[in-house]
DNA sequence: TTCCTGTTCTTTTTGGATAAAAGACATCTT
DNA sequence: AAGATGTCTTTTATCCAAAAAGAACAGGAA
């Protein structure tokens, strides 16, 4: 059946809100609730009925009241408050990456539900996800065979980058002066020399950071089918570099560098400067990502 | 349970091929059948024994005789042979675009369940599939919402087609004299020839020509992202003509004109000439298909 | 009126059951 | 030895049921 994951997160979301509140205080109203932690009145209801039974308050009337503060023991439980799909997806992944899974060979997709502790179902769903990411093949006999994370997939999925960074960069340098693009993209360079100004201790928010700086440049040539492209990007950056933490920090500060000469080119309108700055940062991304790769083999 | 399709289809192909045997002949053996057919020897065992109980073949010792030829009354019903995955994309696909379905509404998967006669499972599974087709979103609250053959879609999809084609074209005039691919080129124009010369009789055909023109073209430049997009369009426009046959064969005449151009620009081996001829047949897909839109619309 | 609550009905998610198909292995024939 | 067959095991496709979450509606309070 269903996992109650909503319901668990609304649960402890709800004792942080209270937790805020003064004692004797009157709650919001169903709806307002609702609203509030982003889920449907039923499960706002669940959550009231079960902070009743726990004496944090009490319905008097049609006003609700605050009886107590929340404690640590009123929290359910913390672990599995992952919706099933994401929690699937990663440890499918992890498995992807890992030494268990070599390009070519059959994945046993009832193997996988055993080893993972979930349905085959799921493990269905979960395989023709990433079956679109091009990590995966689908067999004339019904089976799936991996293809792994191997040089050829890396190659093509940077070729797909360029191709889908240079059209917006092409996009970018003639948007006029008062497109809001501008303003984000100082925003952004802001940030980047916030970062490298204490770069010791927030090196590893890069990332997050390299996320929102290629949103921004993307977002001026919206395309769903290279958005899915980025997609498939994030996923496979996020989880290989997770099992690949050597050199991160050289590799975030040569990155952000870029990144920084990326922006000049931009903002110096000239198409020429930033497609070579975008192509340079591409490459580095490009190689480095492969080498880290052929470590790993 | 697992609909049995493959059986089906097995036993009847076998009988297409008893038709062809001297009554007598000693059959091929199991792996020998199962290899011809394309499926488990498990399967051919199945239809064996079924062939056996018709009369149609009795098994002396090790070997299998011929005893009559098949009738039409051997044949299992033609009806339902199709995988339902393929029908259940095929129901969708004319529900997509046909009137009950109105870009931005929301999807309800349990009534097209009862609607198509199939599971909300097997509807699930097709829903997933059109999402990364980019014809519907999943919203945050767990529904489907049609987002349809829209202009933005068309606008967007075509975009990413010339992208894939223009990259194509770079590396197909570079490609050396004695690359396979100059004379598979050779060959598809003379296929263009010959349905000209037959065109009141075999416009029909065009379509499939296509499909194997761009094949080859985009086949110099592999890259599976791109090759999605190409299955997109293919489904696409499967669908979309199928519900607007009106204008097909001029449509059809104009561009296998525009083949041939193409094909002798890229011929010429003069990146300027096969790109012009190129942007030429794809601006005319792109009208095309956006008048029949709007036309619909 | 406008918004809230109680109630009921739908829809979605997920695991499990079951038939179909594939695959594995030992045995047997030629 | 090579290949075919009989038997058994594993895996996949598909539907169904039950729980969870969402949505709709009517009656009532502010």
């Amino acid at each position: 059946m269903k996992t109650n994951v909503i319901y668990r997160r609304a649960h402890n979301q709800s004792l942080d809100l209270l937790a805020r509140q003064p004692v004797g205080e009157a709650l919001p109203s169903e709806p307002a609730l609702a609203a509030l932690l982003g889920v449907s009145r039923t499960t706002v209801r669940a959550v009231l009925t079960a902070l009743e039974a726990l004496g944090i308050m009490a319905t008097d009337g049609r006003q609700r009241r605050l009886l107590r503060l929340p404690c640590r023991d009123d929290y359910l439980d913390a672990a599995g408050l992952e919706p099933l799909p994401e929690m699937l997806e990663r440890k499918f992944m992890a498995w992807m990456v890992g030494p268990d899974c070599r390009p070519g060979a059959v994945i046993n997709g009832l193997d996988l539900a055993r080893q993972f502790g979930v349905s085959s179902s799921a493990i269905r769903e979960c395989l023709n996800k990433f079956s679109h990411f091009g990590l995966l093949e689908r067999q004339s006999n019904g089976r799936w065979r991996a293809l792994g994370l191997t040089i050829d997939f890396v190659e093509e999925l940077f070729d797909m980058r360029e191709v889908m960074e240079f059209r917006a960069v092409d996009r970018f340098v003639a948007l006029p002066s008062d497109h809001p693009a501008w303003e984000a993209l100082a925003g952004i360079r802001a940030q980047h020399l916030a970062l490298l100004d204490n770069f010791e201790r927030r090196y590893r928010d890069f990332s997050e950071l390299d996320h929102r700086f290629h949103r921004i440049v993307n977002g001026v040539a919206p395309n769903r089918f290279l958005g899915n492209i980025h997609g498939v990007m994030s996923v496979i950056f996020h989880y290989h570099y997770q099992w690949n933490k050597k050199d991160e920090k050289e590799r975030n500060h040569v990155a952000a560098l870029e990144h920084l000469a990326y922006i000049d080119g931009l903002e110096s309108r000239d198409l020429g400067k930033a497609r070579a700055a975008s192509r340079l940062h591409l490459e580095t991304a490009r190689s480095t990502l492969l080498a880290s790769i052929e470590l790993a083999v």
